[in-house]
DNA sequence: AACTACTTGCAATCGTATTGCACGTGCATT
DNA sequence: AATGCACGTGCAATACGATTGCAAGTAGTT
C-alpha cells in the first residue's frame, strides 16, 4: 500500500468516525485542509474542487457540516470571510484553538502555535472574561 | 450654551479635525456612537438614522470613512457583521496597537492597555510580520 | 444486488456590503 | 452675504458570500 493510499484511508476513516459518509467531495476537502498549514477560505477550497466537478454549494455544505462534527474549525479572522482549518487528531475539539496571524494586506494567515500572553497580562484579561481565542493582525513580511 | 450644544460642537470639531465635513449624517452617527457604550452594527445605526431621512448607503460610507480616518473602530466579532465603535479622544487613533477584548456574546469591547505577549511570543510573531493589532476574544464576565 | 437515507448539482434566493451617477451642500474664499 | 467647487448624499443597481429547495445520484447497510 502506497503512502498516498494510507493517507486516503486515514481521511476516509476520520470522516466515517465523525459520522459522515466518505464522499469524494468530503475526502478531497479534508485532504486539502490536512495538507494546508493555514486556514483556507471557502473560495480557495471551492476553486480547487471545481476542477474535480464539485459544486460550490456542496463545498459550503461540507465545510460547515464537517466543522459541526469537529473535523474542521470555522474561523472568522476579521475580514468577513469564513476560513476552515483541519482539526488534528491530537487537538481536543474546538477548545484548543491556537492563535492566528492575519495579514491585513494580502489576507495570508499564519498559525502561531506557541504565542501567549505574559502572566500579568493573563491576570488582567481574566478579570475581564474568559479567553477563547487570540488573534494578531498586521502586515506580513511579504507585504511591507 | 446648553450642554447639548456643547456636545454638538465637540462632535463637529472632531469630524472636522479628522479632515471630513460635518454633515448632518456624520454628526448624528458620531453622536450616536459616542453615547453608546458598545459597538453597534451598521443595521442598528442605519435604522435609527433612517428616521432622519438618511440613506443606508450613506450610513455605510460614513461608517467606513470615519473608521478610515480614526474616528471609529470597525470590529468583526465572529458573526459576520461589522460593528462600529467610537474611538475616544484619549485613545491614539488606529496606529496604537493596544489590544482589545471582544465578548463574542454581547459584543462588548474592552481596551486592554497593558496587555502584552511574552518575549518569546513577540519574537515568534515578529518573524511572521509587523503586528498592528492584538485581539482577544472570549466570553466576558457578564455573559458566562 | 437491492434498498434507503444521506449527498450532490443546479438554480434560485437572501442579506450584507459596495458602487455609479446625477443632484445637493458644507465651507473656504471673496 | 454671495459664490464656487470639491465633497457628500440619495437612489437604484450591483456584487458577493452564504444559504436553501428539489430532483437525481450514491455510499454503505442488509
Amino acid at each position: 500500500m502506497t503512502k498516498k493510499d494510507e493517507s486516503l484511508e486515514l481521511v476516509k476513516r476520520a470522516i466515517r468516525d465523525a459520522g459522515l459518509r466518505a464522499t469524494p467531495a468530503r475526502i478531497a476537502i479534508l485532504q486539502m485542509l490536512w495538507e494546508s498549514n493555514s486556514p483556507l477560505p471557502h473560495s480557495v477550497v471551492a476553486e480547487k474542487l471545481a476542477s474535480l466537478g464539485v459544486d460550490s454549494a456542496t463545498v459550503f455544505r461540507n465545510l460547515n457540516g464537517m466543522a459541526q462534527v469537529g473535523l474542521l474549525r470555522r474561523a472568522e479572522l476579521g475580514d468577513h470571510v469564513w476560513r476552515f482549518e483541519a482539526i488534528r487528531d491530537h487537538e481536543h475539539g474546538r477548545d484548543s484553538a491556537h492563535p492566528h496571524f492575519l495579514c491585513v494586506d494580502c489576507g495570508e494567515v499564519t498559525c502561531l502555535d506557541d504565542v501567549q500572553l505574559t502572566a500579568s497580562s493573563q491576570r488582567v484579561t481574566e478579570r475581564v472574561g474568559e479567553i477563547t481565542e487570540i488573534l494578531v493582525r498586521g502586515h506580513c513580511n511579504q507585504c511591507r
